[in-house]
DNA sequence: ACGGCTCTGTGACAATGTTACAGACTCAAG
DNA sequence: CTTGAGTCTGTAACATTGTCACAGAGCCGT
């Protein structure tokens, strides 16, 4: 597969041969463990990254150590946010997390410029993740500036859900992804436990009933 | 002036004759009245902006009809948001307002590309734009998420006081500041006032003791 | 079984958001 | 000058969310 990785990429095989050979000679593969802290308060990739595999999650550290998640990376985007932080202006103020094991392309800065110059494709690649990152930020603001605590809950629980219809995760780390206190998201899920929409269990909340959650969710 | 304005961005003077000439050519010289919807919700420049002179203001209206103001775009830097977010993805959800009259150069999307294309300088002119764009969202975010109220409005006062001292403001315009609603802000400045750091009258406050204002922001 | 750790529950209180008004100020038309 | 409409500010009561200080429950290794 180690060859083979810019197939995963359709915009990239459009690239004409010579620029191609030479994005895959420079560039080279990376895998890291879940946890590594891929970039934030220290750590310079100073690569472009592709991501082939695992997600990353990038979020925003308070000085009071209050946390919120901002967005999620996943296989076959880039993390354009990361290069171009280090590119442009002061310090970089989120931090990326693998949440899980990664594999990814690093591409050096000299042949990301390449990239850019030569392939009309390729920079639409990277405006589309800029712009898609943008996106997640304003419907970040959107939701923590304008939404209801409910709402949000209900939305997180829908989305972070498996098969099952369980999330696994503790309150804390679900006050982390809405940016709020642990209390809170246990008042609600209390609340929403009296209701009996869902079963709460120590890292663990199934759904028993996800049309309230979604009514919930719609009625904002 | 109309011939020169190239001469405002230092980065635009480096490029190659051609290309330059190109630029001068192909894009255009536009003025807005003060008030001007730029773009958001229906509008479709179409145009990379570069900003000769004025202030647009980039803001964020949820369903309910709340605002918060996100950042604003001033004379020398480009617009780089509206091209990026037509570019990409789904509907773009801010809108900018011109908040006075505003004098910008149009560079058409093909001319735009060429540019990009073509010149590092460009690129990386872009590129910090888009970057200075995501450091002040991170910076709304961590504010709206972590700050505390009082503190937000006193950085507010400091920040839009003119020359006297004043902020020529409706308590109202604060609120969508600060995204939050006039009644907090009423409350805050007269906490303010009751402690005698500010007077208040209609649509403009005084600051009495900025040292006060200074002090609680740093105290954060 | 014990102790240390993490996770959850809870009450009291503080800060912020919402709703519903009333009164004050401004300005233009009569 | 008066009136009335529109805007701006003040305020009270209440709902929601955030903070602090705990207590107890579950998990795990010794």
């Amino acid at each position: 597969m180690t060859g083979a990785w810019i197939d995963r990429f359709p915009s990239l095989n459009k690239l004409p041969e010579q620029v191609r050979k030479r994005l895959e000679a420079e560039s080279r593969i990376v895998v890291l463990p879940e946890g590594t802290r891929i970039f934030g308060a220290g750590q310079s990739p100073a690569n472009f990254l592709l991501l082939l595999d695992g997600t990353i999650r990038v979020q925003q550290v308070s000085e009071s150590g209050r946390e919120i998640v901002l967005y999620r990376v996943s296989a076959g985007e880039s993390c354009a946010l990361t290069t171009a932080c280090l590119m442009g202006h002061d310090q970089y103020q989120g931090e990326g997390i693998a949440e899980t094991p990664i594999e990814a392309v690093a591409i050096p800065r000299d042949t990301f410029d390449d990239l850019i110059a030569t392939s009309l494709v390729f920079r639409q690649f990277v405006f589309n993740a800029f712009s898609a990152r943008i996106t997640d930020l304003f419907r970040v603001i959107d939701e923590i500036a304008f939404a209801r605590m409910d709402v949000r809950l209900a939305q997180k629980l829908l989305q972070l859900k498996n098969a099952r219809g369980d999330i696994e995760a503790t309150h804390q780390q679900l006050a982390v992804e809405l940016g709020t206190a642990r209390e809170v998201v246990s008042r609600q899920l209390n609340e929403f436990q009296r209701r009996g929409w869902i079963k709460s269990g120590r890292g663990v909340i199934s759904i028993v009933q996800d049309s309230a959650l979604y009514g919930l969710v719609r009625s904002s």
